[in-house]
DNA sequence: TTTTACTTGTGTCAAAAGGTACAGGTTTGA
DNA sequence: TCAAACCTGTACCTTTTGACACAAGTAAAA
């Protein structure tokens, strides 16, 4: 089974004519650790839909960044596809955290594809759907949570998303992650081992 | 011209089958200042179009309260656009701030048009588009931004919006917008006046 | 082994934001 | 005209977050 088709079964494409389009437009493209897919203020011409590997999705300011979301095979990011509707400049920066493996489509067939071929109209809207009520819970917890309650919510869907107690994650990132400073995580993370919620070792948190 | 036939305009309905849809299953309805149209935690079960007046959209939590987004003629709240796709219960409030008019649409028929109509389409994934890209831009300035700068931001955007250089809203009302306090408000204004950035009189602040 | 880069801990201070309290102004409508 | 509700200003204090500084630990490569 080719990474195409891999694609079509995860995002429902079952019109023949499409998968024909996607192979025949779409380039497959591997990305080493730390390359750039979006970057702010750059314009923006190709979809990516990741196929292997992880990228991660931030805004950022001055020194400060703080993240958005994860984009894993088999998702694209939002950024892009709104992108793709409207010929813009990126406001987000996106980075390939592993090596991975994408898709990249042309922006201009996205639109086109929506009238065309229902399950990628399915897809594109979903994908709107989803990543804006994630956004909306993100912007509502940064509106009104303190910085405590953030880092133990973000401490926990990791160790719910890897299934493990332990978080592999060093404080500046951490930090860069929501929008702080390493030190402000340092202490943050000093009082929930004294409240007995963390144990601390080098580069490692083990949420108990 | 009824309000339907405006609606078909400035939503671009170009599909008769379509318009005769919503003339059949859409709901008229005048709805009275301070109604709520959507409610956190209650299922959504219709998506409202604002044909006349203005919708107010945000986000609580205790006391506070942070703003989303206005809904005004012709435009549609993205929440209960998106919710119209899965069943749901509503994440923000909507409530009339002024006496109002709307279409109501039961959400089992949104989908189900973006298939059947390309304009229909069109409309949702724009509104999905805007409403995206703009809560983005909410999100990095509360996420990067002290309190001056997104109070400052926001009396520009009024004064740009009504076409006046004064602002007719409460320090209340204006904490309520930016998820803070009252007193932080008036604070904030006190140096903006001694800044010599605004001019303060009663419910009223004008911007220089 | 030594260098280099990164990581963590923490003390001190400053700035930002919020909470409490109270005084007094304005508006509305009974 | 009087009361009630809402609005504004501000003093004082606390909590939260951030900035700076420095010490010391860890890892990896030269």
């Amino acid at each position: 089974m080719t990474e195409f088709d891999l694609l079509f079964k995860a995002l429902k494409i079952t019109e023949d004519p499409l998968k024909e389009k996607i192979l025949d437009i779409g380039v497959l493209q591997d990305v080493s650790k730390n390359t750039y897919i979006l970057e702010q203020g750059k314009y923006i011409k190709w979809l990516a839909l990741v196929v292997k590997g992880k990228v991660r999705v931030w805004q950022e300011n001055e020194d400060r960044q703080i993240l958005l979301y994860y984009v894993e095979p088999i998702q694209t990011c939002v950024l892009s596809l709104s992108a793709s509707f409207r010929d813009c400049k990126s406001i987000i920066n996106a980075k390939a955290i592993e090596d991975s493996t994408i898709i990249k489509i042309p922006v201009r067939y996205i639109s086109e594809w929506c009238i065309k071929y229902p399950s990628w109209n399915t897809f594109t809207t979903n994908s709107f759907i989803f990543s804006y009520e994630d956004l909306l819970r993100s912007y509502k917890k940064l509106a009104f949570n303190k910085i405590d309650k953030r880092l133990l919510d973000y401490l926990e869907l990791i160790t719910n998303k890897t299934n493990s107690s332990v978080i592999n994650l060093s404080h500046s990132q951490l930090a860069k992650e929501l929008g702080t400073t390493r030190e402000v995580i340092s202490k943050t993370l000093k009082q929930f081992e004294h409240s007995g919620i963390v144990n601390l070792k080098f580069k490692e948190i083990e949420l108990l």
